[in-house]
DNA sequence: ACTGCTCATAAACCCAGCTTATGACGTCAT
DNA sequence: ATGACGTCATAAGCTGGGTTTATGAGCAGT
């Protein structure tokens, strides 16, 4: 690879790309550069993140030498972000959010049995929305130790009869049997293409039997969110069969991008996608593709508590 | 609080809260974590990310310690992700994707002299949309080495007419003096509060007025946010005083979560924060609350080349 | 039983990042 | 001016996590 045809402009540079973890800084860094942010002082960003002063200095000199641009002015009265410092630590709050949000879950996932508060949801709710929930109820009500369990709505449902859980989410078209429920948040199902799929360039939105007829990228059957496609377009001669039938949200949205063809997917899983134009919705006239995502309790059980704190979250 | 009735059942656990960096992986082990899921083998996924298997096994296996939560289910002829291993994989990948992003972003803000496409972008843009963008176009044209220069419109305009940039975004209600330009995209602020804020469990929408006449939490005076905000309520008697007025939009939004008051932020800045309701945006009737996001060039040269590339990607 | 895949274990190594100790620079108050 | 206090930078030495190589054990299909 390295002995290409003949010499390269530049003597040095070009590195054939590493992997991503060596270019990017690593989350300690990125959280030094947001308290650099913070308090304009390497120092006292330093004693924020529990480290000196000389191993911050270094660690931002390092990271420096790694992205290649300068990310702060150091003055011997403090240290402010350069232009591109103020960029690159808008985009590093991401990366810790998301981190956060990582965090969040993974405590709840590991979640003792001694926890306050036990949850049991279904995998989107689990995957999407509860990190969040999760980060604020720490900052509401910090002391409340969270269990996480994930499964489908009869898991959740048998898990609140026999008290292994205190509040479930489900979603679905109904409640399951025997619990209370309120909704808590609606997932709305976007059609989405690749940006250079003919559907993207049309004009007016899209018809339903149109939508019926053409072959589209699922999930396997059983599925909720085909559950509910099949559902919306029951009254419009029905889902054509599938273009490709495959295993994983994420394997559907990498497919869809790759150009091979149109899916159906939530919202919440394509929010990325759509803000960057890798996929684009097609609005479709007159079918309701949405789901109801619910909070449940055993019947006439309304939660209270630390489980009742997380639903005043949720409904707002 | 920590101090409910008596004494904690566990005699060990209940670690003080290392830092963040400490309870999250690093990027190289979720991205061997999302790499074993797709290969569904340590083997197969520590080829991938070019280590050993033996160093993948380890470090699964320190991830999991760390987490405290099984991740892979190994067995002679592979290795699946348990059900939790599953969750915490999309919880990573989003972390994942966000150092994407960073990524994508700081190599086009180290940006050789001699990028084949030169950009230059406003704050927003270059912070919110155009390392997505830059993800895509890196999709469809691996070798366009792209350099960002950011700042205001006036810089951008700049730029352009000196020929140090290809391509231009600007944000803003009209398009700068001798420059051509199309619409990419909206940017449509919102009136949000904290959960707890009355607004928030407001039935209808906010009349105008009513918004005008209550103090907000503002960016200072001179803010893209603020100009518009301000055009679009002066026919409605005008701004009222600020209840606060900050420095950076994400001062604003800490300052609205903390439930200091209400405030107008861009919809690209609080896509999280809505979705996990640490915000909610009431809605206001009949003000156009928005504002274009465009590319821009000289006025009759249009882009060609990866310029164009890139602006048929940000178009659809 | 043999071959080929899987993952686990063990020992040696290496380097990134830490701490401690020190120094240089600039500002402010006296 | 001059000394005190803040800033960040440099240097030396240590430590540990993650790596490699080498090996072994388990199970499947031929």
């Amino acid at each position: 690879m390295s002995s290409e045809i003949a010499g390269r402009p530049g003597p040095q540079g070009d590195e054939p790309r590493p992997h991503l973890s060596h270019r990017v800084p690593d989350l300690g860094a990125l959280e030094l550069l947001l308290a650099v942010a913070r308090h304009g002082s390497l120092g006292a960003a330093a004693r924020e993140v529990g480290i000196t002063q000389p191993a911050a200095s270094s660690r931002i000199r390092s990271m420096e030498r790694q992205l290649g641009v300068a990310l702060v002015d150091r003055s011997p009265r403090g240290s402010r972000l350069t232009d591109a410092g103020a960029l690159v630590t808008d985009w590093a709050r991401r990366i810790v959010e998301a981190a956060e949000a990582f965090d969040a879950g993974a405590q709840a996932l590991r979640g003792r049995r001694d926890s306050r508060l036990r949850v049991a949801a279904s995998m989107t709710i689990a995957e999407y929305l509860l990190p969040g929930w999760l980060i604020a109820l720490r900052a509401a009500r910090p002391d409340t130790a969270v269990s996480l369990q994930a499964g489908n709505s009869a898991a959740v449902a048998q898990r609140l009869f026999a008290g292994d859980a205190d509040v479930g989410f489900v979603e679905g078209l109904a409640v399951p049997e025997g619990l209370d429920g309120v909704v808590v948040a609606h997932d709305r199902l976007a059609l989405v293409a690749a940006p250079s799929h003919p559907w993207a360039r049309r004009r007016g939105p899209l018809d339903p039997a149109e939508l019926a007829a053409t072959p589209l990228i699922l999930r396997e059957r059983g599925s909720g969110t085909r559950q509910v496609l099949d559902a919306a377009l029951a009254g419009h001669g029905g889902l054509a069969e599938p273009l490709l039938e495959l295993a994983s949200t994420t394997a559907v949205k990498a497919a869809v991008v790759s150009g091979a063809g149109p899916a159906v997917l939530s919202e919440l899983a394509i929010s990325e996608e759509l803000a960057s134009r890798r996929l684009v919705a097609i609005p479709v006239e007159g079918v309701l593709l949405r789901r109801d995502l619910r909070a449940v309790w055993p019947a006439g059980h309304r939660p209270t508590g630390p489980a009742r704190d997380l639903l005043s979250l949720t409904r707002g």
